[in-house]
DNA sequence: GTGAAAGCGCTAACAA
DNA sequence: TTGTTAGCGCTTTCAC
């Protein structure tokens, strides 16, 4: 059949043909005064809108695409979605690109490497840029999806290339802060419950661990970045005999905290917790979570502001890092003893 | 700028005719190679792929769609990612479609019609299918959208038209098993935190609580379907003096848990509460969440499967509802005295 | 099994 | 200000 016998519906969907003959103009007046910007007489323009709202007249997409190269969109491709950290930053890059017109497509990679590049790749195809949010895949990869010709902004993963930018947030000095919170509470043996192996961020905090000396003695153990990972993991924790527990991110302590609650161990009373990035779940919990803040939905903006330049063909790399600050909350306190 | 002059980088992107003359074949066996299905000749397909690899060439996705009318991908558009319920409905949506090869991309409405109606809208624009999740536009807005083309399936909305697909859940006999339930405790006065006004499965709710008669002294309080909205409205449930609270949704109802354990009042002694969907929290919050599960993946999966077979051509509305059972957890018990 | 030519629907260049 | 013409990159007749 011709054509992918269009869509679903019967009868052929008009085109700006029929609209012109309809008006009695030409195509190209058509696409003028619905594409906007040029010069068209008031009379003509009249006559070519109520001929297209007569028709139902609806522009090809694709067709448009095709001729312009542009899409208008941007695309964000995320570990988690229901991760509420995630949606924070996503929130952010899409209340900043709506009010400037641009639609925000999003794909789900489900906390998996694979799904990662596939989304971004095929996603890649139908906008003008691209925000991968803690992409976990491998540097070619990442080199192969910018080869495509899309924009590329990338959030929690830096990227040596001139061709793309970055938005980090600095978990160095959000954890060393927590680390050192602990460390002035008087806590010595704690557990810090790591995130997603490979991810920068993850490995930003182990850092920042390493780095506090012998103040603490941190024992790490691998966990996740879900709030289920977090509950599963905690009688493990607790065999550890730590006074007070450093998990990857809120939404693991979440996880963390209802397990101790289900045990009958109290925090801050019988051991200590921290999390990080302070979701707005973190100050409703009870005890409020301490963790490390970061403007979440600044990150998504500034992706886009990035992006948005790029788009723009401004060339050379941007990369800006966004501060991560300590939140003292209910969930800590000195060790008891 | 002719052509939008292409994308970022310098160099014009390689098209059928380089990998053709490069291969030195005619454009159309590079299509049919490459496209796959049609009859070419082992040689001539491995000069073509050879050709096609050296050059680093991509099918403008852009010219295919318009040709072929097809874009092999979907769009989900949700009110809340945020929402675990929501969530888990994408994933059964997407690991369905992708299964089948058919790429999944999702909008947030942002817990707001008019977004939903024109986020569906521009959507529609680069797909071959939409699921509008728990939609609250007026049918007129979803009758235009089902106008411009695309095939359309509903979660939790009907809508009777043979060109559009629905998938239910049975919120009246999932609500009325929870009021039977907390009534055979013997609760009498109860509070009930309403969702969305507007939305289907609110309505659904509510007429089952009206429906319990008297056994039930039921005071219905607006409060939205976000964990915010939930801890918010706690304070002023309390002054109703109720026995048990029902929650329009579990995700409500983990913000009443955090407000009650703030206050100091316990679950289920002083007061019961109750969910609904069964998110994969209820189970691990302490005390677990008495609630209705919903298979939510599975909601998500028919809808594909409904949308799958109206892009095939089956005409004809299908309808599917899904049950809500009762699940009793430690968050419900007698009242107190 | 292969190629030449036409055309999808739109917008940009060029002329009038 | 308007229309004519050409062409975006691809797939699909249709003829060989």
């Amino acid at each position: 059949m011709k054509n992918g016998d269009r869509r679903a519906s019967g009868r052929r969907r008009p085109t700006v043909h029929d609209v012109a003959s309809a008006a009695a103009v030409s195509p190209t007046t058509v696409s003028r005064v619905l594409a906007g910007g040029k010069p068209v007489s008031h009379e003509l323009s009249e006559r070519v809108r109520a001929a297209a709202e007569r028709l139902g007249y609806r522009p090809n997409p694709a067709a448009q695409v095709l001729v312009s190269g542009r899409h208008g969109t941007i695309g964000v491709v995320l570990p988690d979605l229901a991760n509420p950290y995630f949606s924070e930053v996503l929130k952010g890059v899409t209340s900043a690109a709506s009010s400037e017109g641009t639609q925000v497509l999003v794909v789900d990679a489900d906390e998996d490497a694979a799904h990662e590049y596939t989304g971004a790749e095929r996603l890649a195809r139908w906008v003008d840029g691209l925000v991968l949010c803690s992409p976990r895949m491998p540097d070619e990869q990442l080199s192969a999806i910018a080869d495509t010709g899309v924009a590329l902004a990338l959030i929690n993963r830096p990227f040596k290339q001139r061709r793309v930018d970055t938005v980090l947030v600095d978990y160095y000095s959000g954890m060393s802060a927590l680390a050192r919170h602990l460390s002035a509470l008087g806590h010595h043996r704690v557990a810090y419950l790591a995130g997603p192996s490979g991810a920068w961020s993850e490995q930003q905090r182990e850092r920042a661990l390493h780095g506090v000396g012998r103040d603490l003695d941190v024992v790490t153990i691998p966990c996740g970045s879900g709030m289920a990972d977090g509950h599963a993991v905690t009688d493990e924790v607790l065999t550890h005999g730590p006074t007070a527990i450093l998990a990857f991110s809120d939404y693991v302590a979440l996880g963390v905290l209802t397990r101790l609650t289900e045990l009958g161990i109290s925090v801050p009373s019988d051991v200590s917790l921290t999390g990080f990035d302070d979701i707005p779940l973190a100050a409703i919990a009870g005890p409020g979570l301490t963790t490390a803040t970061v403007r979440k939905q600044e990150i998504g903006a500034l992706a886009w502001r990035q992006l948005a330049a790029r788009m723009d063909r401004q060339r050379g790399a941007r990369s800006t890092t966004v501060p991560a600050t300590l939140v003292r909350r209910g969930s800590t306190a000195r060790p008891a003893g």
